[in-house]
DNA sequence: TGCATCATTCGATGTTAGTCGAAGCATCTT
DNA sequence: AAGATGCTTCGACTAACATCGAATGATGCA
């Protein structure tokens, strides 16, 4: 009866409030210490420490100890990539899904996935990249397509350096908000790297939304849309 | 604290184990009966009743009540994704990974899938239709393609009796062990039937794998490879 | 070396939720 | 109408686990 993976495992590591609140927090790509966590979750530093082994336990955290901080961060981008699905499907399916404040929109337009862009302007830039050869979709992959390397020189991005690290350079990762595929891997980090050196947008503390200055965001379409 | 969609409600529905193993059992997107899911989760009819009300309280199942059946079916292509997405990581981050014994090996090469065949072999057998226009695929759904119905008439399957069931023919699903689709439906059902008609596997009890004899190995791949 | 800070472990408590037997509904068949 | 089948509800039991207070361990600083 038992078939693939076990799912009920790590399924049962986020089905815990305490524990969603802390992986949902560490989704921007960053990495807190045990206290942070615990105050982001809501619980005692007993109960958050607790928590947190059985997260690195169970592959959804690893751990960084550095002097006498211990820091802890997504295991990887298949984690949040699975959160975002997590939350398509909680924000699909939600029994009564209290309206959308006006933070929770600026978090659809734009926000940090893990390390790249996602949202509305994401998507959206995706969609352009497709259109124009940019990048080439082959059933779930996604490749560099013609247009690509010439155009990503041109604003300063070396592709041929990305494929280097054992990293997959074009990963698709469903955008919980818009239920359609926005642009992971190392180029959907570089690209947000970018933005943020050039000063489009700035990322609050403490919040996952991407706020556009607004020349940043004519800059973002002229060059990404 | 609390932000986006509540994701800890939807993964504790997923992290019990009876539950998952409903779910994976579903992932076909076909449906199923109360009892039988049961059957597949390994708990009473009691127990199962009350969990497939929570899955459809919570939004993950769809139910269709037909007469005195009641049949419960994934509520949409995103649940799929979703818990592809927790395959995903369960198997990367999966601490027991243990190597895989010979069964495992077995079930990656065949195994059945609710009544379809799965596994390597299911997904070659796919790839050889698709190239001979026994099928063709739309996207997401799987049509009879030109060829198809002389082709099946030669072997004894009768295409044009399949139709008549409420049941769709042919379905795309997805193999987790080669991470491909492989025929689902009662096309795939009866080619399963045949299989197992003509003595070219036998399927030991209180296990999925499909277990070829060697000549049935060679009749299975001068018929369907 | 001593003190302060950060984090984990231990023990105890309370709540939650999965489980099944028996009974109750609803539907189809004869 | 009577029986059979499929499923749900009720009630009680059990087990797992989240939670916190207090104590212990680990690290860095003066």
């Amino acid at each position: 009866m038992k078939e693939g993976p076990d799912i009920a495992r790590i399924a049962s590591l986020v089905g815990d409030p305490a524990r969603a609140n802390m992986l949902t927090a560490l989704m921007d790509g960053g990495a807190l210490t045990a206290s942070e966590l615990a105050l982001e979750a809501g619980v005692g530093l007993p109960t958050a420490s607790s928590h947190l082994a059985k997260l690195v336990d169970g592959g959804l955290l690893k751990l960084a100890s550095q002097g006498r901080h211990r820091y802890f961060g997504l295991a990887g981008p298949q984690v949040a990539t699975m959160l975002e699905a997590l939350m398509g499907v909680a924000a699909g399916a939600g029994p009564s899904r209290t309206r959308p404040g006006p933070k929770d929109a600026g978090m659809r337009e734009a926000r940090v996935c893990y390390d790249h862009l996602a949202g509305a302007q994401a998507v959206a830039m995706l969609d352009r990249f497709l259109a124009d050869g940019i990048v080439v979709r082959d059933d779930e992959h996604i490749h560099l397509g013609p247009a690509g390397p010439s155009f990503f020189a041109a604003i300063g991005i070396d592709t041929s350096n990305l494929g280097a690290s054992r990293r997959p350079m074009c990963r698709a990762c469903l955008d919980w908000s818009v239920r359609r595929s926005h642009l992971a891997g190392s180029l959907g980090a570089a690209i947000l790297d970018k933005i943020v050196a050039e000063k489009w947008a700035r990322r609050p503390s403490g919040s996952r939304t991407v706020e556009f200055t607004p020349p940043g965001r004519k800059a973002f379409a002229k060059t990404f849309l």
